[in-house]
DNA sequence: TCAAAATGTGAGCATATACTCACATTCTCA
DNA sequence: TGAGAATGTGAGTATATGCTCACATTTTGA
């Protein structure tokens, strides 16, 4: 195979591409969804519409990277931690676990919440379940640590009352710091402690 | 006062209005947000544009009604429940209260998701908080019942943790039954009783 | 140094959609 | 029954926005 010259040409500036994809981001979380327009997305980013077409084949295309990027890092961080877990006593691990998983979200909790409401918009239901499943499954492995009967819906549950308490933080401007991770934590604990019925 | 002859004129017709409500609460959450345009409301409620705009003057009005008549529904259900709950036992009252206050978003939970990321852009964020203070109110009263040190903030998160359950199964088209119910009970019980730190 | 390739530019097009208005239809009541 | 009021109608307008394309600028390699 022939390598490129220098860095560019198949995948253009990175640089430029990175700055798109941050500019959406960030008009995203501090504007809302009603003013994420290409024309702005290109002004804020630095660049012309024309060029911005040249790295992305449609608006949608941003987003779905943008989501792309954002999992992939959520996906990397909770299996660190799951590696991180091993010798780890179970409430350690849980606490491992929440602290990867959502440290990530809470450290932009409008832009996670945008995201999610554009999700289904932009045609990525098949890697959306897959990461579920795949999230479900570390969870599942940590939870089973304190309530042994967890199962995947358990462990999908888990999930969404994490997300739950982190939205709602996120449309009220709370804070996302060690207070917001410790209910978390809380939530998580208690619903696996408690009998399932 | 003079009363109208009918009933009609000051408030046009009730049932037209409603078939007009009740047309774009479906588009919502059968179609999704971006079929929700105006002539798609007019035609489903079997009017015309132009009528549409005798009763309300704008799209995000329409949204707006719908979002109040909810959100009293709402209110109406927990503070029955609230009544009720005099004389129960401390879990009973909790049974009672999340099945009066989500039985509710349980009945139609793809058009709560789809209302809940539309309200920002409503204007309705003086009546949100009210609300929001209302219900963690009753929560709270319920709550304390269950666990005495729990606070404003831990009522909040009790809504949040079943908003974050009902969200999640309705994104994945879950069905709304029993089990859900339960698994709400569960997370709440759990959170309750789990220790604050 | 220079030509060809790669990349950047932004005025403008195509389209979608919230909303209007001139007119038609229906209702009210003496 | 008929005149005026109330209500209904939908083609059309204004505007916003995703995206294109003809052209300008920069980079590349000999």
């Amino acid at each position: 195979m022939n390598r490129p010259r220098k860095q560019a040409s198949q995948a253009r500036s990175r640089a430029t591409q990175d700055a798109i994809l941050e500019a959406a981001a960030r008009i995203l979380e501090d504007q809302g969804r009603d003013f994420l327009t290409t024309n702005r997305v290109a002004v804020k980013a630095g660049v012309s519409i024309g060029s911005l077409y040249q790295y992305f084949p449609n608006k949608d295309a941003i987003l779905a990277t943008i989501m792309r990027n954002k999992r992939t890092e959520l996906l990397d961080l909770m299996r660190e931690a799951l590696e991180r877990a091993d010798g780890m006593a179970p409430e350690a691990a849980v606490d491992a676990m929440i602290r990867a998983g959502m440290v990530h979200q809470f450290a932009r909790p409008r832009l996670a919440l945008e995201l999610e409401y554009v999700e289904p918009q932009l045609g990525l239901s098949e890697e959306t379940a897959a990461l579920s499943e795949e999230m479900a499954g570390m969870v599942l492995n940590i939870a089973r640590r304190i309530n042994p009967t967890a199962d995947v819906e358990t462990a999908r549950d888990i999930v969404a009352i994490c997300k739950g308490i982190i939205n709602a933080a996120a449309l009220a401007h709370e804070p996302g710091g060690d207070m917001l991770y410790r209910r978390c934590r809380r939530a998580v604990l208690g619903y696996l402690r408690e009998p399932a019925d």
